[in-house]
This record gives structure tokens, C-alpha cells and sequence, in this order.
DNA sequence: ACATTTTCTTGTCATAGATCAATGCCCGTA
DNA sequence: TACGGGCATTGATCTATGACAAGAAAATGT
């Protein structure tokens, strides 16, 4: 069960057994089913969650109701609105699994402890973070500077694996665009 | 000289005076001329630096030769390209001064002395990448679900000292529309 | 297997913003 | 004091994408 974790914490730094056994210790498993809406806007983040199984994705809804994706999160991601875990701020994002889910979660609590513990943590926390903004200026240049065909085939590059487990308007909403038009973007690229 | 980011540095952590003075010993201090390119693409970043006085903007290239700016930074901000600078790979974008400047600078070796030797400065930087990745993914947001007009609102209502610094064409380039579109924009406004 | 809901497609029309071109402005340099 | 080069403005088109509507297809639960 902590196999996957383990391997993914460890692969920036090496920690003892006894430091391994410990952060798996205060892991909380929680297996969720899917449509579950894990963290609500105004709500306060409490959890910073390992995906071991499962596919979630966050996202904002804007003054007309529109929502837009920010991220999807499967297998070997951790998925969190880090800054109101950090503050505990209220949120303005949502949370939502989109299949059942396998989670082995921290909380701030137990984040912290950890930390206090295992300060090797700290940098591996920071590296994932940086790693998290590199990706997302790509994705804000990507978004502003090409087209809904381009940022779809690019989608399709770098994640290969989502179109096939999610449906096709969570997709559009990620993109940044709307539904039909992605639609008819997939048409058109499929006909050529 | 030092005064400034060490109340930077010690807002979220407090540190010794010994620990202090080392950090302040591995700083390096550079004035840079406005207009001086900090970093090209394709280089490796090998710097983080301080920005004691100026203003600096970092941007991408796009296919088309178009500039879209990432972030201007001013005094008592931090820039580089963190993914280039941690992993020494080939940067996709370029740092430009904007002003004459008073830059404070570390590079990757030192940066990493520092954090063996100041542990607690690893807790620093991570919340510091998590400011900015909070601050990216509100971007994001704004940047697909709202109006040219509502983006310039509120980059007036973020960052009000920035559009008496820098062109306009610049922040036409951040807000990621033409500048002959934000130049209307600002007319429409203005008339209200 | 059917009914109901959700998702995807296709068409028409509307619009925010891009592009291009022309003009004037400001500012640094000689 | 004049001149040249970037900037900003303004107006006239052009285009990618959105909005709406209606139907088809696919998924879901009973």
C-alpha cells in the first residue's frame, strides 16, 4: 500500500527505514467514491492527499457559473489547495474525484510534525512545489499564446492517459475552452 | 544593503545573528544597467536573485516572435527560472532588466551550502515557491475566464506601482492581448 | 432492456480581440 | 533646435472562438 509513495518520496532523497515507517505511520488511508467534492470554495483546506488510486481534478467557478479546471490529478500526484493548507485561508477552488479513489492524506498537523521530524521532507516538499510552477508558467504561456488547436494536441502529448478516463467537457474546461468548440477542434483534427 | 532582505528572509523563520551574517556573507551584490539581458533561452539559469532596487521582467518567446510576459518583479521580489536553476537544464525564457537595478544573487552551489548549513531556510523557499505558485494559478484563472478590461482592472488593483514603471506594450504582453487592443481598452475606461 | 440523464456533435449567428495601417507624441542624441 | 526611433492611439477590417439551439449518442441506474 505505501509501496508507491515511498518510491515517489524517496526519489529526491534517501531516508532511513525508520523514517520511511514513521511518515507512513501518519498517513491517513482513505478510499473515496467518485463525484465526491473534497474541498468545497470558503471551505479551509485540511488535507494535502497522495493519490494511490483514482483520478480528481480541481477547479474554480467563475461570476457565470463557468468552471475552469485547474489541474487533474491520477495516480503518483498529490492534490491540495496548498495555500489555504498552509494559512488556513478559505479556499476559492474546488476539490472533486472523478473516479473512486484510493488517498493516503496528510493533514497541516501532521504535516507539520512531519516536517519537524524528517527535515530531509522539507526539501523534497519544495522541490515538488517548483516542479508544480514550472509546469504551470508553461501551461499560462501555452494558454495565452496558442490556439485551442494547438493547447488540445498539446494536451494530448503531455497527458496522454487523462482524455481516455475523463469526459470531454472537463477537458474543454481545462483548455479554456467551450465544449462544442472543442468538439468541433477534435472533428476537424481527425478528419485530416 | 542587507537590511531589507533580511527582514524578507526572517518573516516566516527567525534566525540567529551568526546564521544571518553567513547568508548575508554568500550574497552577491551586482548593479545591472537597465535593459541588460539576465538570461536568454536556452541558457542555464544560474542565478536567483534579490532585487534590492529595480524592476525586472521575465518573458517567453513564442513561435510567432511573440513576447508574453511571465511576471515583472520589483524591489523585494526574487527572480530566475527556478527549473532551469535547480536542474541545470536549458531555460525556455528570458530575464530582462527594465531599470537600472541592485540585484543580490545566489547561485545553484550556493544555494545549496546555504541550505545544508541553514536548514531552516529550506522551509523559507518552499513557502516562498508556494506564494508564487498561488499566485500563478489565480493568474490562470483570470487569464480564461475573464474580460481584457477585468484582467486590466485588476492588474491595476495588484499591482498599482508597476504601469508607472514599465511601457505599456508590457503589460499588454503579461495581460496576453495586443497593445493596440489594451490601448482601447484604456480609452473605454478612461471615459466612464 | 428501458428510461433517464449526461455527454457529444453540428449548424448558425454574434463578438471580443487581432491585425494592419496611418498619425502623432515623446524623448534622447547630435 | 532639429531629428529619428520607439510608443501610444485610432480606425477599418478580419478571424477565432463563444453562445445558443437541437439532435444524436453514450452512459447510468432500475
Amino acid at each position: 500500500m505505501f509501496d508507491q509513495i515511498n518510491r515517489h518520496v524517496t526519489k529526491c532523497t534517501n531516508l532511513s527505514t525508520e523514517e520511511l515507517a514513521y511518515f507512513n505511520s501518519i498517513l491517513q488511508y482513505r478510499p473515496i467514491p467518485k463525484k465526491t467534492i473534497l474541498l468545497h470554495e470558503g471551505d479551509i483546506c485540511n488535507f494535502e492527499a497522495y493519490i494511490n488510486k483514482g483520478c480528481i481534478r480541481n477547479y474554480y467557478i467563475d461570476e457565470n457559473g463557468f468552471e475552469v479546471t485547474l489541474q487533474f490529478a491520477i495516480e503518483d500526484w498529490w492534490v491540495s489547495d496548498i495555500a489555504s493548507f498552509q494559512d488556513h485561508t478559505p479556499s476559492s477552488m474546488f476539490i472533486e474525484t472523478l473516479e473512486d479513489c484510493e488517498l493516503l492524506i496528510l493533514s497541516p498537523q501532521t504535516k507539520e510534525d512531519l516536517m519537524a521530524r524528517v527535515p530531509k521532507l522539507e526539501r523534497v516538499f519544495r522541490l515538488m512545489v517548483q516542479r508544480n510552477l514550472a509546469v504551470l508558467q508553461r501551461r499560462l504561456f501555452k494558454t495565452i499564446s496558442t490556439s485551442a488547436r494547438e493547447k488540445y494536441l498539446d494536451f494530448l502529448k503531455r497527458y496522454p492517459t487523462i482524455p481516455q478516463r475523463v469526459a470531454q467537457h472537463y477537458i474543454a474546461s481545462y483548455l479554456g475552452i467551450s465544449p462544442e468548440f472543442l468538439s468541433k477542434v477534435r472533428t476537424k483534427i481527425a478528419r485530416k
